[in-house]
RNA sequence: GCUGGAGUGGCGGAAUCGGCAGACGCAUCGGACUUAAAAUCCGAAGGGUGGUAAUCCCCCCGUACGGGUUCAAGUCCCGUCUCCAGCACCA
C-alpha cells in the first residue's frame, strides 16, 4: 500500500540534499542577494524544543521561496556555545565543558537536519572553536585599541587620540593612563553586580530583580576592579540608527527606554558643612524650570559628600540609616518602595536662583548610579519627591500652575496639593520667569545658570557601560597581558596579545570550578598565566568574556566563516551584508540585539563594515505554550468553584482562607462550556480554570520534536508549527493539530499517488490534458494568495488557500499535471520533503529547490458570475449571481429585480442607494 | 503604577482599505465503503427556551462590556473590564 510515509520520504530527500550540496552558498554577484538569519541556538543539554523550529521554519520557508524566486540566499546556521549553563552542567557531572558543549551541538545538529532545514552546513560555526574566537578577540582588542571622538561622533584609533600637552608634561606615565582612560575597553573599580552562587559578576542587563537572569540567584553590590565596554559613548547613534531599520516598535521602544535618554540640566548647588566649610553638590534635573520649588535636596546613602555635610549631632542616625541601606540588596531597595525612608544630614545648601536656604537629607530613593547621585526636590511636581515631602513634613511650592481640571479631578488648591502636578504649564512664583510655559522656561533657566556658572545643559542616559568580564571558565580569554616586575608586582603597563599570536587558547584545566571569591579559575593555569615576550614579564589577564561575546558578531562569520586571515573579507561584506531578515524570540530585544549594533557600529567606524546597522529587518516568533490544561479543584474532596479559588499555576489556595486545594487535572471530555467559563460537565456550578502554559520540565508539557517527527514526520511539524497561527502570536501546542496537517498532507499525496496500487507510482488520474477554466481559476487564486502571504510572512493563511485549493482537486476524477505540478512548487517551501518526492514522481530529475516560482496570470483570476449581497438598510435581504464587471445602475436593476427584494420594497421607496462594484448593494428605504 | 499587545464558535484561528462575521484546521455528529473496525471519501454544524407540519424557508440575537459616528462597525471614536509581555523610585 503506498501511502504517505514520511519515514520513508524525509531521510532520503535530506540525505539527497546533503550529498549534492543543493544548499551550498556561492557568493554570486548577477544576482540579488538575501541574507536570512536565524538567531544561533544555546546548544543546551536539553535538546531542541518546539519553540526552536518555529523561527527556524519560518526563516526556512522564505529562504526557499527567495531561492525559487532568483535571489543568491546566505541562510547559516551555528552554536552559541559559550556559557553559564555548560559549565554549570560541568561542575555538577564532572565532565569538561568542551566534551558536553560537544555533545550538545551535535544532538541539536541532528535534530535540526532532522527537520529538513535548507542551510549551508559548511559555513557552521561555534563561537567556542578557537578559529572563531580568535576574531572575538581580536574585535575585542579593536575595541582595546579605539577611542571615541564625541566631536566627530565615531569611534578612532587610539593612535590618534590627541594628548593634551599637560598631560604629555608629566611624563609617558602618566600619557599611559590618559590614553588607557579613553579606550573602549577600560578597566575601573565600580560597584558590581556579584553573584556568589554563580561565581561570576554579572552586567546590568543580567540582573532581573536583584536576581540573576540565569538560575535566580541573588546577587549583591560590591566594588571590583572590572573590564568595562564604553558602550555609553554609542547611546546616541543607538538610539538615532533605530529609524534606519525595519524593527517591531516594541522592540525599538524596549531599546530607547534601556539607553532612556533624558535631556536636562546640570545644576550646583552650594552647601555649609558642620565645619563652616562650603561643599559644592550637583544635581542633574529634567526639569529646570521647576528650579524655585525646590524645597530640599537628597543625597544617595553612598554619596561622597554625605561625610563631610552630616552634622555632628546628626552622625549616629545618618549612619545607622547609611548602615541599614547598604544591607538592603537592590530588590529590597525596589520592593519597600511604598513608604519613602530618609535623614536628615543637619546640612543646608542654598537654592542658586533665589538664595532660599533648604534643608539637605539622604535617602535611598535616590540612587547612587544615575545622574550624580543627588537631586533637588521639587515635591510639587514630582511624584516621589512629594510622597517624600508629605511623610517628613517638609515644604511645598508650586511653581506650575496646574489646570483648573486637574486641581478638580484631585481636590487640590495651587497652595494646597494633593498630589503633585507633574505636567508642563505656565510657571510662576519664580520671579523673572513667570509666565512663562515649561518648556521655554527650561531652556531660559538653563541659559541664566550656564551664564552664572551655576549649571549648564545635561543629558544623560540610563545605559551604563557594559560590564564585561566574567569570573568563570567556560568563555573567550581576554587577549591581555599585565606586566610584572622582577619581584611579581604589577607595573600597570597592559600590552595586547599580537595579532600572529591568536587565538589566545583556553588553558586546559582540570578543576575550572569558580572558587567563590572574585578571583577567576584561569588562575589556576600555572604555567599559561606567566609569559615573557619581548624581554619583559606578563600575568595574563584572567577574566573571560561574557556569553554575549561571541554572539555580537556572529551574523559576520557566517559571510566567511573559514577564513584565517581576516574576521571577514570586505568583498564578501559588501555584498552580503546587511542581514535582510532576522527572526528570533523576543527576549533578545534589548541584550544581544543592543550588544551587536554596539559591536557593528565599532566595526563600521573602523572601516571593516559597510553599514551602520547589522539587521534590516527584525521579526520575534511568538512563545509556544504546551496542550491546554483543564483544572480543577477539591477541598477534602469536594469540588470547589475556580472562583472560589486564587491559582496562577503553581500552588492553588482557597481565597481568603489561604488553604492549599488539591489540583485535578481533568480531561477535555469532563469539561464544558458555560457561558464565559468551562465548568464540571458532571456539576455544572464547579467552574474551572482552563490555560495553556508555558512549556518546561517542571510542569511536564515539554514537546520533544523528535517525537513529532518519528509520528508525523517533519514536513507536518513544519507546517503544523506555521498553521498554528501568526508567527509573532503566543500559541498553545495541539497535537491533534499535528494530525489534522499531517492528514492534509495524506491528502496531497493523493493527488498524485492511487494509493489502492501495488506500488508507488503516479494515479492513473493524473493526466496531461488541459485543466478547466475554474481549475485554472483556483490554480493562480492559489499562486497569488500563497505569494502574497509569503512576502506578508502570514504563513498559516498561506496553508490555509493551499489545503482550499487541495480540498476542490481531491474529488475530481481528471487531474491535469497543469493544475499540479505548479501547486507542488507553491507547497514545496512548507512540505520540502513530500514536494520534492512528488516532483520526481512526476517525472523531474532535478531537485525543485531552484525551480522558478509559479507566477499568477491576472487574466486568468476573473470568476464568471459573482455574487452579490443585496441589503435593506444595511441587512442582507438577497443575493444576486450576477457576471463580475457590472456598473452602479446595472447592478442596482438587477437588485431591483430580485423577487425578494420587490416584496420588501412594497409600499417603500429609495431613499439612497449605495453600491460597491462587484462587492454590494445597500438601498436606504424609507 | 507606567508602556505596549491582545480579547471573535467547544478549541487554534480567518476576515489585508469601514462593505456577506466565523475561511482553513481540530473536536463533534451523520452518511458511504467494509463481515467489522481503522484509514479514506461525502456531508452537517455560532446561538435562539422565535415562526412553521417541515430537515426547506423566514425572523431575531451575536466579534470582552457600556456608549457613539456611519447607509453599513470585529474593523473608526469615547469610557470600562480582563489577560499577556516589558519597564518599574532613572530625578
Amino acid at each position: 500500500m503506498p501511502s504517505y510515509l514520511p519515514a520513508s520520504i524525509e531521510p532520503k530527500w535530506q540525505a539527497f540534499w546533503e550529498s549534492n550540496k543543493t544548499f551550498k552558498t556561492v557568493t554570486d554577484a548577477t544576482k540579488p542577494k538575501y541574507y536570512i538569519l536565524d538567531m544561533f541556538p544555546y546548544p543546551s543539554g536539553a535538546g531542541l524544543h518546539v519553540g526552536h523550529p518555529e523561527g527556524y521554519t519560518a526563516t526556512d520557508i522564505l529562504a526557499r521561496y527567495r531561492r525559487m524566486l532568483g535571489f543568491n540566499v546566505l541562510h547559516p546556521m551555528g552554536w552559541d556555545a559559550f556559557g553559564l549553563p555548560a559549565e554549570q552542567f560541568a561542575i555538577e557531572t564532572g565532565t569538561h565543558p568542551r566534551a558536553t558543549t560537544e555533545r550538545n551541538i551535535n544532538n541539536f545538529r541532528r535534530q535540526i537536519q532532522s527537520l529538513g532545514f535548507s542551510y549551508d552546513w559548511d559555513r557552521e560555526v561555534d563561537t567556542t572553536n578557537p578559529g572563531y574566537y580568535k576574531w572575538t578577540q581580536w574585535i575585542f582588542l579593536l575595541l582595546y585599541e579605539t577611542w571615541y571622538d564625541q566631536a566627530g561622533k565615531r569611534g578612532r584609533p587610539i593612535s590618534e587620540l590627541p594628548i593634551p600637552p599637560t598631560v604629555a608634561a608629566e611624563g609617558d606615565c602618566a600619557v599611559r593612563q590618559f590614553i588607557d582612560s579613553k579606550r573602549l575597553a577600560f578597566q575601573a573599580e565600580i560597584p558590581v553586580n556579584w553573584c556568589q552562587v554563580l561565581g561570576t559578576v554579572l552586567a546590568n542587563e543580567e540582573v532581573i530583580d536583584g536576581r540573576s537572569e540565569r538560575g535566580g540567584h541573588p546577587v549583591i553590590r560590591i566594588p571590583l576592579k572590572q573590564w568595562q565596554l564604553r558602550i555609553t559613548e554609542y547611546a546616541e547613534r543607538l538610539i538615532d540608527d533605530l529609524d534606519l531599520v525595519d524593527w517591531p516598535d516594541s522592540v525599538k521602544k524596549m531599546q530607547r527606554e534601556w539607553i532612556g535618554k533624558s535631556d536636562g540640566a546640570e545644576v550646583v548647588f552650594p552647601a555649609l558643612g558642620p565645619l563652616g566649610q562650603t561643599e559644592t553638590i550637583r544635581v542633574f534635573t529634567t526639569r529646570p524650570d521647576t528650579l524655585f520649588g525646590a524645597t530640599y535636596m537628597v543625597l544617595a546613602p553612598e554619596h561622597p559628600l554625605v561625610d563631610s555635610l552630616t552634622y555632628p549631632s546628626q552622625k549616629v542616625i545618618v549612619n545607622t540609616y547609611r548602615e541599614q541601606t547598604s544591607r538592603k540588596s537592590d530588590l529590597e531597595r525596589t520592593d519597600l518602595a511604598k513608604t519613602k525612608t530618609g535623614v536628615f544630614t543637619g546640612a543646608f545648601a542654598q537654592n542658586p536662583v533665589n538664595g532660599v536656604k533648604i534643608p539637605i537629607w539622604i535617602a535611598d530613593y535616590v540612587l547612587s548610579g544615575y545622574g550624580t547621585g543627588a537631586i533637588m526636590a521639587v515635591p510639587a511636581h514630582d511624584e516621589r519627591d512629594f510622597e517624600f515631602a508629605q511623610t517628613f513634613g517638609l515644604n511645598i511650592v508650586t511653581v506650575v500652575q496646574p489646570t483648573e481640571a486637574w486641581l478638580e479631578k484631585t481636590g487640590s488648591t495651587r497652595e494646597n496639593l494633593t498630589e503633585a502636578y507633574s505636567e508642563m504649564g505656565e510657571v510662576i512664583a519664580s520671579e523673572e520667569f513667570n509666565g512663562l510655559d515649561s518648556l521655554t522656561c527650561k531652556a531660559r533657566i538653563t541659559d541664566w545658570l550656564a551664564a552664572k556658572g551655576l549649571g549648564k545643559k545635561r543629558i544623560h542616559y540610563k545605559l551604563r557601560d557594559w560590564l564585561f568580564s566574567r569570573q568563570r571558565y567556560w568563555g573567550e580569554p581576554f587577549p591581555l597581558m599585565h606586566e610584572i616586575d622582577q619581584a611579581g608586582n604589577y607595573t600597570g603597563r597592559i600590552d595586547p596579545v599580537d595579532i600572529e599570536d591568536l587565538p589566545l587558547q583556553l588553558p586546559e584545566l582540570e578543576d575550572y570550578k569558580p572558587s567563590g571569591r572574585p578571583e577567576p579559575p584561569l588562575g589556576k593555569a600555572i604555567d599559561w598565566v606567566v609569559v615573557t615576550k619581548k624581554g619583559r614579564s606578563y600575568r595574563r589577564e584572567l577574566n573571560t568574556m561574557p556569553q554575549w561575546a561571541g554572539s555580537c558578531w556572529y551574523y559576520l562569520r557566517f559571510i566567511d566563516p573559514q577564513n584565517p586571515n581576516a574576521f571577514l573579507e570586505t568583498e564578501e561584506e559588501k555584498h552580503w551584508m546587511p542581514v535582510d531578515l532576522y527572526v528570533g524570540g523576543a527576549e533578545h530585544a534589548v541584550l544581544h540585539l543592543l550588544y551587536s549594533r554596539f559591536w557593528h557600529k565599532l566595526l563600521y567606524d573602523r572601516g571593516y563594515v559597510s553599514h551602520a546597522e547589522p539587521f534590516q529587518k527584525l521579526v520575534n516568533q511568538g512563545m509556544i505554550l504546551g496542550e491546554t490544561e483543564y483544572t480543577g479543584f477539591k477541598v477534602n474532596g469536594a469540588w470547589v468553584s475556580a472562583k472560589e479559588v486564587d491559582f496562577d499555576g503553581g500552588v492553588a489556595r482557597l481565597k481568603k482562607k489561604h488553604i492549599e486545594t488539591d489540583k485535578i487535572r481533568l480531561a477535555e471530555e469532563m469539561v464544558e462550556k458555560k457561558g464565559e467559563f468551562f465548568v464540571l460537565r458532571e456539576d455544572v456550578n464547579i467552574r474551572i480554570d482552563s490555560r495553556a502554559y508555558k512549556m518546561s520540565k517542571s510542569r511536564g508539557n515539554v514537546i520533544n520534536p523528535d517525537e513529532v517527527v518519528n509520528a508525523f514526520g517533519a514536513d507536518s511539524l513544519r507546517l503544523y508549527e506555521m498553521f498554528m497561527g501568526p508567527l509573532e502570536a503566543t500559541k498553545p501546542w495541539s497535537m491533534r493539530g499535528v494530525e489534522g496537517v499531517f492528514r492534509f498532507l495524506g491528502r496531497v499525496w493523493r493527488l498524485f499517488v492511487d494509493e489502492r496500487a501495488e506500488s508507488v507510482g503516479l494515479s492513473p488520474a493524473v493526466n496531461s490534458e488541459p485543466a478547466e477554466k475554474e481549475t485554472l481559476r483556483l490554480l493562480h487564486k492559489t499562486i497569488q494568495k500563497v505569494t502574497d502571504d509569503l512576502d506578508g510572512m502570514r504563513f498559516n493563511t498561506a496553508i490555509s488557500a493551499m489545503m482550499e485549493y487541495t480540498n476542490y482537486l481531491t474529488p475530481l476524477a481528471s487531474k491535469p499535471r497543469a493544475a499540479l505540478e505548479p501547486f507542488i512548487l507553491l507547497l514545496a517551501p512548507y512540505a520540502p520533503h513530500l514536494a520534492e518526492e512528488l516532483w520526481s514522481l512526476v517525472g523531474n530529475q532535478k531537485s525543485l529547490a531552484y525551480e522558478p516560482w509559479p507566477k499568477a496570470d491576472r487574466t486568468l483570476l476573473v470568476a464568471d458570475t459573482i455574487e452579490i449581497p443585496v441589503q435593506i438598510a444595511g441587512k442582507i435581504r438577497a443575493r444576486l449571481a450576477v457576471p463580475p464587471g457590472l456598473s452602479h445602475e446595472e447592478l442596482k436593476a438587477a437588485a431591483l429585480a430580485d423577487p425578494k427584494i420587490q416584496a420588501l420594497m412594497i409600499g417603500k421607496s429609495i431613499q439612497k442607494a449605495i453600491i460597491v462594484l462587484d462587492k454590494l448593494v445597500n438601498l436606504v428605504v424609507a
